[in-house]
DNA sequence: TTGACAATAGAACGATCGTTCTATATCATA
DNA sequence: TATGATATAGAACGATCGTTCTATTGTCAA
C-alpha cells in the first residue's frame, strides 16, 4: 500500500496541526504528522512549501503560515454571474477577531433582548459588541440605562440636548434626566443561524 | 529611574508579543521584552504566570495562553442592573473565527446589496457568511439565482414543492423552474459600525 | 535495461531551547 | 539597623532545535 505524498497533503497536515495546537509544528513534529522517519524529509517538504509561498519565515527564522487558515474569501458586492465567473476575482480576506474588535479590553458582548432596535435590523438573540470607553456620537447606537433598565437606543444629539430614540415606533423618544448612564457604544452586530 | 515590574506588566508584554508575532515568545525573547538580562528572570516570572493560571503548558511542554487574548466577555441576557453588579457573573468567551465559521474551506463572505431580506434584519452593506456544500432546509436563508441574478431568499419547502420568498412584501414569492441554482446557505450576518 | 530525477533515510553539526543552580542586589518590615 | 522575602544576574546542564551532508530507494521516461 504505497501512498503518494503531495504538496497539498503536507500543507493540509501542517495547517491541521496549527489549528489544533495554536502553533506551528517543529521539523520533528512535521516528520511525525506526514509519516516519515527522517527530519531531513520534513525539511525537504517545508522547503517546497516555502518555495510555493504557502509558508514563510519571520524575522527570527520561525515558520509561519502565509495566510490565516480560518480567513474567508470576500466576494465582491456585485452578485451577478456569481459564482461561476467570479472564482478568480475573489479576494480580500478577513479575520473576524481582528475585523470586529478594535479594543478587546474595553469591549464585551451582549445577547440582545427586546425589540427596541428592530427597525435598525437588531433583533432578539442577536449578539452585539459593546465598546465602553468610547464617546457616543450623534446617530450611534448605545447601551443606556432607561428607567432602571439597560436597553439599546439611538443616541441623538442636537446642539446641547440629547435624546434617546428607539428604532421602533412602539417606543417614544426619551429626554434623559441629569443622570444619563451610557454603558457603551454598539460597534457591531452578529447573528448566527444553525446553532 | 527604577521601574517596578508587576505580574500584569509581564502578562501584557507576553500577550502583546503573541498578538504581534502569532506565536509565544521563547524564554530568551521574554528576557528581552520584559527588559532583563538573564533567562532565569524570565523563568521566574513565567513560573508566576503559570501559577496564576494565565499561562499553560501543552502536552509537549510549550507555553500557551490560557485564554484567547482577543476573546470578549459575554454578558448575560438580563441587562437589569448591568454593569455595576454583573462584573462577577460575566463569563463565556468566544473567538469569532471559530464561533462563526464551521467549515472555512466551503464558506465565503458576501457584502449584501438590495433589500430583499430587510424584514429578516439583513440590510444593505451587511456581511453574510455563505456556506456552500450545505443542504438548505425549510426556513433557511439561501443565496439563490433568480432571473439571472443572485439574491437572498427564504428557502421554503412544503412537501415536494420549493418556493423562494423574500423577507420584503415588495417582492412576490417565486416558484423556481427546474434549474434552481443555490450557491449556499447563509449561516451568519455581521454588521459593523464605525468603519 | 538503463539513466535521471524525486523521495526517503540516517547521521552529524552548532545553536538555541527550557531548566536549574549559586550568588548578589533590592525592598519592606520589625 | 537587622532580617527575611523578593527580584535579578550569570553560568551551566542535557535536550531539542534547524540545517546540512551522504547514501539509499523509488519512479518514470528514453
Amino acid at each position: 500500500m504505497k501512498v503518494k505524498r503531495t504538496l497539498q497533503d503536507v500543507e493540509k497536515k501542517i495547517i491541521a496541526f496549527f489549528l489544533k495546537n495554536g502553533r506551528m509544528p517543529s521539523y520533528s513534529e512535521i516528520t511525525e504528522i506526514i509519516g516519515v522517519r527522517s527530519k531531513s524529509v520534513a525539511h525537504f517538504w517545508v522547503a517546497k512549501l516555502l518555495d510555493a509561498g504557502v509558508l514563510q519565515k519571520d524575522a527570527k527564522g520561525f515558520l509561519t503560515l502565509t495566510r490565516n487558515p480560518r480567513a474567508l474569501k470576500l466576494a465582491g458586492e456585485v452578485c451577478a454571474g456569481f459564482p461561476a465567473s467570479a472564482e478568480e476575482e475573489i479576494r480580500d480576506i478577513v479575520s473576524f477577531d481582528e475585523y470586529l474588535v478594535r479594543n478587546p479590553e474595553s469591549s464585551f458582548l451582549l445577547s440582545v433582548t427586546g425589540d427596541s432596535m428592530i427597525d435598525a435590523g437588531i433583533r432578539e438573540k442577536d449578539i452585539v459588541i459593546v465598546e465602553t470607553k468610547k464617546e457616543p456620537g450623534d446617530g450611534d447606537i448605545v447601551l443606556a440605562e432607561v428607567d432602571g433598565n439597560w436597553t439599546m437606543k439611538y443616541f441623538c444629539r442636537k446642539g446641547k440636548t440629547v435624546t434617546l430614540e428607539a428604532a421602533n415606533p412602539k417606543y417614544s423618544p426619551i429626554i434623559p434626566r441629569a443622570d444619563l448612564r451610557i454603558a457603551g457604544v454598539i460597534t457591531a452586530v452578529i447573528r448566527k443561524y444553525h446553532k
